[in-house]
DNA sequence: TATTGTTATACTCTATAACTATA
DNA sequence: TATAGTTATAGAGTATAACAATA
């Protein structure tokens, strides 16, 4: 490594590939449904892992439950998402999609799996499952050294 | 690949892996010097290459004028950058470090490589090298297919 | 007292249009 | 007319504190 560029430093180049690669999905979700990535990303876990509250959300998808109650208020009032009170414990709310959301979800994830497929187009399968196993370290719950909390 | 999950999803990998480890980098940058995000970029690109004119750095560190116009102002308040007038042509304001900012820049790009390479210890440097080059193209003007161009 | 979810607030980041002063 | 740089504004993303309702 001769001199230090910023086109050297992981943190800059992660950054530059998440926009880039981000970029035109995200205008598919928003022209098409008017979501944000927040919302987005609410829809996928419900409707790939079915009904639950904001708190297993917030647990699986590590966003924030302030996020989460926001984008399920949204979700909920374009019709994508129903709510239904909890009997043993009325402070939960059981989120589910609706048919709408459902919709959505299909759509959304045969997508996503397709554009995954063709940004990786190129990459020996050996070589994609290999970044993506260094990604899931690196997003995990540590930076250059110690841990870090959810604040 | 079984089902689809949102950890699979390179753009979602891509997004918490910069987020991740760009924390840590941007407290120490932030706490240490009052910078954002776009004010280190740009202090690195002056003491990287040297002087240079808005237009040079927006071409080379792919920031947008109004964002550069607004951390030149910043880093110059602080007395990091020193702008001096080009006499060939009064439109253009030659930028360049004061000694505080090649102080600052110093000790931040050293801090910035040890934390590159804290982030990748444990890769074999081959490894390291060929998740950088994938970074650098996934980061380059296109998503999936088509290119993009700077907005 | 603690937990689930909401609301309020602020800061950061990005995008765009409109402007100035020069050329 | 076109370009270098500035200012204004809005939207999107993130982080925290404080709160109501319930446990």
């Amino acid at each position: 490594m001769a001199e230090f560029d910023l086109q050297d430093f992981l943190p800059y180049l992660l950054n530059q590939a998440a926009e880039t690669t981000s970029r035109e999905f995200a205008a598919y979700y928003r022209d098409r449904y008017g979501l944000l990535r927040t919302d987005w990303r609410v829809l996928f876990h419900l409707g790939r892992y079915g009904g639950m509250n904001a708190a297993a959300i917030a647990a699986r998808a590590m966003i924030h439950k302030t996020k989460i109650s926001r984008s399920v208020a949204k979700l909920t009032a374009k019709g994508f998402v129903a709510a239904a009170g909890d009997a043993d414990d009325r402070r939960r709310v059981g989120l589910s999609l609706t048919a709408r959301g459902r919709a959505a979800f299909d759509d959304l994830a045969e997508r996503a799996r397709g554009y995954d497929a063709a940004l990786l187009r190129g990459l020996p399968p050996g070589e994609a499952r290999a970044l993506k196993a260094v990604l899931r370290r690196l997003a995990g719950p540590s930076g250059a050294d110690g841990g870090r909390s959810d604040p």
